[in-house]
DNA sequence: CTGAAAGCGCTAACAT
DNA sequence: ATGTTAGCGCTTTCAG
């Protein structure tokens, strides 16, 4: 099956005028006569003429389309985040190509040279777990693709970025455990290779540190995949509960992760013991029993400044060299489940 | 700023060679010397080449991409059919451009209008609620884009479909409830334009006609946008619960309603007393308080098998007359919150 | 005011 | 085995 659509030449041809008049009434051109206009643009309103977007792209080499590449869309981060980024890229008239890497390096790698390739005219990426890597994005970049960075940013690129504060963020949520009496904290957080990763993995140190608590390296667990793979989180949290010396209470970083932890930890009716908290976009976090403690990112207002940056790249004349870099506060909620009370 | 790349006529220039030997060469053709070949495919490696999607949509009439059209990737449902349909996607070399309509009929059509203008080469469709006319996809359809329901389908336009048993997933989960001695149960429904809202109801009716128990009107009520608006919710809820006669139990109808309603209700500290249950795809129902009874639908093979329609009718080379209508059981999860006894 | 022609990157007849 | 040319749909000089 193929699809037809109109084109200019058959306007043209119907009317018997060349392609060029057809192509300058359409766009309404001073140096056409307003009767050729009129019958042209009602002749194309008749038949439905919609110019063919993919010639035009060729020809003017912009498409007026970012690209975005993230983890994965069902993470309630990421897909409020991307709301915001088409609130601000509809009104624009810019659309939003969609692709997710699932945590796979390769994954990003493909799906970053397609959206390249298609023509995308800036990209808007927050990095895969695995991705320590980014010479691809850099050769990119360094070629003219506009990138903008958010959430998951990478220092090798010189560029705008649109982070969370994951530091403070981190912080408090540790310092709030602290305050509530827990005395050995895990810490269970992602990749190392994350900039998200290092940042909270920071502020949980910092806040034990303030408050003169020894750091245990045992009670940090990495899983690379974020929450992904469940057998890395299951071994994180196995490893954690049956050592001698338990946590009484555990961190997540990050939004996959939270969500599966808390799952396992539940499933295994381990839940009652330890007080839990983590990063996390749910929307439904007082609905869980116990109802959660989450550390929330304004992803929403995140998406919107990454595409505001983004869009400013695309149509700036000169190549930009001043870059913004801008945090933006999370929200510590608090509820049950980091309550020492009630547990 | 501007994304340069590498074209064709840079290896040609810098080979000494014409345009046409060096894509033939490209691609492998018998009739071109292997010592031009080499050196071709030497120097487009060395100089990473990537032929220009855009130009060759532009000559071949077709992009290797299709497009998808969602009310909301923030929806479980929706998020885990996408999966589904990048697996298989994917594997046969097709890009995937996810759009969604926010339940909004002139946002959808803009989607599908763009993507067809973009070229895609089918579109992968579950309706918006406020679409009852669908006269522009089917326009589309009529001049040859490929299309495939799946979800919330259209009886207006005849190809291939792809829909979860929703009559008998509502009609079990209804009869759970009876079984359950529940005696007044409510029904909370999106738009009634949708597909999935009639087969659900009726399968509700069905249910309690089978088991004597009267229907009645003033207990089924409709939220034209699927639970993204909560007013909507919030007020048909009250309606219900204000009345002189409750109902004891309430099943929804649509995964972000159930969420939504489910989450309305709990802060109304009206759960106690109501049974529940709906449609939703969550992966944490046995989480929250009550644990929740949920029907579920086979969502990523959802995705998959209307993928492969697609993908079959993208590349028939006659029009595609026989249609499958493919139905896929959905899953009744029980658990607390649909049990009389732990009310 | 309108038309002819070149060109965006690529492929595919059609020469040679 | 390789080159020339036309054409996909459109815009944009350059010529009338």
């Amino acid at each position: 099956m193929k699809f037809e659509s109109v084109t200019i030449k058959d306007i043209a041809k119907a009317l018997n005028l060349s392609i060029s008049t057809v192509s300058r009434a359409l766009r309404g051109s001073y140096e056409i006569s307003s009767e050729t206009k009129k019958a042209v643009l009602e002749y194309a309103e008749k038949i439905n003429y919609r110019p063919n977007p993919i010639a035009l792209s060729l020809k003017e080499r912009r498409t007026r389309a970012i690209g975005v590449v993230v983890s994965e869309i069902a993470n309630n981060f990421f897909s409020q985040a991307i709301n915001g980024i088409e609130s601000i890229a509809y009104n624009r008239g810019y659309h939003v190509i969609i692709t997710q890497s699932h945590e796979s390096q390769e994954r990003e790698r493909v799906n970053v040279e397609h959206l390249a390739a298609r023509g995308v005219d800036g990209l808007l990426v927050s990095l895969s777990s695995e991705s320590a890597d980014v010479s691809y994005l850099k050769e990119l970049y360094e070629k003219g693709m506009p990138i903008v960075f958010f959430d998951r940013v990478s220092s090798e690129i010189e560029t705008h970025t649109v982070v969370a504060n994951n530091y403070w963020g981190s912080y408090h949520a540790t310092e709030h455990l602290i305050y509530q009496e827990f005395k050995r904290i895990a810490h269970i957080t992602s990749s190392p290779h994350l900039s998200i990763t290092k940042e909270r993995l920071d502020g949980y140190k910092d806040a034990l540190a303030k408050h003169n608590i020894p750091l245990r390296e045992e009670l940090i667990k990495y899983c690379p995949h974020g929450g992904m793979k469940v057998p890395e989180v299951e071994e994180a949290i196995n490893a954690l509960m049956k050592a001698k010396q338990k946590p009484d209470a555990i961190f997540c970083a990050g939004d996959r992760l939270t969500m599966t932890c808390f799952g396992l930890l539940k499933r295994m009716k381990g839940k009652k013991e330890v007080g839990f908290t983590g990063f996390t976009n749910t929307a439904v976090g007082d609905l869980f029993a116990p109802a959660l403690t989450v550390i929330s990112q304004p992803a929403f207002e995140m998406g919107q400044t990454a595409t505001e940056f983004l869009i400013q790249m695309i149509e700036s004349r000169r190549p930009v060299t001043e870059f913004q870099n801008k945090v933006l506060e999370t929200e510590l909620i608090i509820r049950e489940s980091s309550k020492k009370s009630v547990l």
